[in-house]
DNA sequence: CTTGACTCCGTACCCAGGTACGGAACTTAT
DNA sequence: ATAAGTTCCGTACCTGGGTACGGAGTCAAG
């Protein structure tokens, strides 16, 4: 059980097998080897190289983003200095986001508040709101 | 100066030409008159409900959701606090993805933290940190 | 050795919310 | 009257992150 067909590292990494060839076209997952078949063979490591994609992407990297890691990672005159860089930019840009939203919801209470819920929609303040 | 062409209509409530007709096809904007020219002529509330989807969409409301927010008005049996309802839900659903943008955050903040920015990537707590 | 499961590939499709193109018809200004 | 500017329409394209399809080849089990 060393190499693993695209269907058991699928199931094994959690995700479709579409998904897989598609992050090899983005260039997420280096091409493995095919021997005579043409069936894609990969070693164990490419579990934990989609697992790596799925962590980033819970904390919010795009594929690019993440490719772009990748590549760094790759690269040993990479100073450390360059991902926690990285890090920090997506956090301030997460951070522009719920604040963003915070604003969005800000507006949504005060243009709720203003409506009772009883009456007919000719004078709901919200839709009015949303007029003026 | 009664009416609107595509274009002034376009100017005037600062969207593209082509957001107006993509409007008019998802159904938020009547279809106008067209006199023989075949060319649409807008009456001036066109901008006001123009500016109801910008100040909607702001909000956070997507286009679908709008739409039904001005079925809904058009109505005048529905009761206001309808609309309160759907408001409330928009607010809820903002508030999820809050949360859920603060996860992501405290996630980097936590990792980043670990990360002194010195060293070589071979061993930076961040990627280390996405590996596992 | 046959049947079913798996994999191959290219391409199309999905969501949202638009934007762009291009040739023809029309209007406006000079 | 002619040039420049608008508008018409249908369709294709864009971003992001995949998912689906379909016919053909391949592999494993009984």
């Amino acid at each position: 059980m060393e190499q693993l067909t695209i269907g058991k590292l699928a199931r094994k990494a959690r995700v479709n097998v579409e998904t897989i060839r598609y992050y090899e076209r983005r260039g997420l997952i280096a091409k493995p080897e095919r021997p005579h078949s043409g069936y894609r063979q990969y070693p164990q490591e490419t579990i934990k190289r989609i697992e790596f994609i799925k962590h980033a992407k819970e904390l919010g990297f795009s594929l690019r983003e993440i490719s772009e890691l990748l590549s760094l990672r790759l690269d040993p005159t990479t100073p450390c200095s360059e991902i926690k860089g990285r890090a920090e930019a997506k956090i301030e840009n997460i951070e522009e986001k719920i604040r963003s939203l915070q604003n969005m919801k800000e507006a949504l209470v005060e243009v709720t508040r203003a409506c009772s819920g009883r009456g007919l929609i000719t004078e709901c303040p919200i839709l009015e709101a949303l007029d003026k």
